[in-house]
RNA sequence: GCACAGGUGGCCGAGCGGUUAAUGGCAGCAGACUGUAAAUCUGCCGCUCCUUGGAGCUACGGAGGUUCGAAUCCUCCCCUGUGCA
């Protein structure tokens, strides 16, 4: 058992507050993570994710296995060490990559055949092989190889890809309950870099986790309760660490990701985190986590942030339009992150047009820091006595 | 001064008798973005009207000319680059 999930409280609506406890991190809950996909949360250097409280991040197995390749980061010590980020990883299946990468690949029960977007290149991916990378990447938590079901979908597709999903489960499970001791930094993969922060403190968790690697398997069914249901109660069964519900935020409106979502979470154990993938806009992530859900990810607040987008308290801003140009405020008045208190809006617009790169890790510095601070208040206020 | 090569919409640059308000790219303006093939993608981009659709006007250095029709052919002029004096 890879890790220890402790409840502090639990309001009406179901909301919870707790203590995830990763061998690289304590995770408070509800929790938002970035999304790393390369081994890298876009434009934002490590330390400053630190500085900004991001307490664990995303990495993807497809991304890292094409490139620089998952025996190579074993060989450097795992994820972990690679990237020189001591606190929470989790890593994607690639199960996404099956759904977003559906022009270059063909789907059988056995695996997914991918054609590489790099060059072209074959690569069979298996639940085993999935769970393979992973465990050499060595993120604290790992995810099922799943199939996410595409929007919309009819009944037999969603029943055929969920058919998929809950086979898959298994095999990920099995394969990684048989080879997860063989995470990098259980191993001790080979010597102390002297750039790692362990060179200067030797107990530092990022040469060693404390623990073992976690599981989360995901829920899919397509926008089809009882579907949905079926697939919450076979994981279940199975016993994953934790249960994420995937195959939402594909296009569908937003009334049907919020009902599908309400739909399962009282499904899933009390007792267990649960991970809602791939949401949201700031006030979906807000509701969400005071509906229950534990953890959550997104592209969209550093995807955006490139592209000009900034999430602010006013709402969306989008910073470069012409109307800034000479606009000597911050980006957002009521926000007090790095960002916010050092740089006009005029600035960062100039930054845009100009293509500069600090345009987009300023801009991506903001958005998280809003995300972050989001779900900072979401826990204050759901650890507080129930509101009278 | 002579010889070549050129002067196209904010810029670069196609076009070389009609299907051309004129291919592309850049710049500009606006929009999209939800487990990242994304510093990406989409739309608009001469002016003026009307509702989509369209109508009118102005445009390929300048002035003439040839032709039913010219950015495209001819003449002269102006300008730029290169070479030779």
């Amino acid at each position: 058992m890879g890790l220890t999930f402790d409840l502090i409280h639990t309001t009406e609506a179901g909301g919870r507050r707790a203590r995830l406890h990763l061998p690289h991190q304590t995770v408070e809950t509800p929790v938002f993570m970035p999304v790393g996909t390369a081994g890298t949360v876009k434009a934002v250097p490590q330390e400053t994710l630190e500085s900004l409280g991001a307490q664990i991040i995303l990495g993807n197995t497809y991304h890292l296995y094409l490139r620089p390749g998952h025996e190579a980061i074993r060989r450097m010590g795992g994820l972990h060490r690679f990237i020189s980020w001591p606190r929470g990883l989790l890593t994607d299946s690639g199960g996404f990559q099956v759904f977003s990468l559906s022009e270059l690949r063909k789907v059988t029960d056995e695996g997914v055949r991918f054609r590489s977007h790099l060059d072209g290149s074959s690569h069979f991916f298996t639940p085993e092989h999935s769970m393979d990378v992973q465990i050499a990447l060595g993120a604290d938590i790992a995810m099922a190889f799943d199939e996410c079901t595409e929007y919309p979908a009819e009944r037999s597709r969603a029943e055929e890809s969920l058919r998929l999903t809950m086979a898959w489960a298994r095999r990920s499970l099995d394969h990684f309950r048989a080879h997860q001791h063989e995470v990098p930094w259980l191993n001790d993969g080979g010597g102390i870099h002297p750039g790692s922060p362990s060179a200067r403190d030797p107990g530092h968790p990022i040469e060693r986790g404390i623990g073992a690697q976690s599981l989360f398997g995901i829920v899919q069914g397509g926008m089809y309760r009882d579907l949905r249901k079926q697939s919450a109660e076979r994981l279940i069964e199975m016993d994953f660490d934790g249960y994420a519900i995937g195959g939402l935020s594909v296009g569908e409106p937003r009334d049907l990701t919020l009902e599908m979502i309400a739909e399962v979470l009282p499904m899933l154990p009390k007792d267990k985190p649960r991970y809602v993938m791939g949401v949201g806009y700031p006030d979906e992530i807000e509701q969400y986590a005071r509906m229950g859900v534990d953890m959550m990810d997104c592209v969209l607040p550093t995807r955006a942030a490139r592209h000009g987008l900034l999430f602010t308290s006013e709402g969306r801003l989008t910073i470069k339009n012409k109307r800034f140009a000479e606009d000597q405020g911050p980006p957002d008045p009521a926000c007090d992150c790095m960002v916010c208190r050092r740089y006009t809006r005029a600035y960062l617009r100039h930054l845009m047009q100009a293509g500069e790169a600090l345009s987009a890790t300023l801009n991506t510095i903001h958005n998280l820091a809003y995300y972050l601070g989001i779900m900072r208040r979401v826990r204050a206020s759901l650890q507080a006595p129930t509101a009278a």
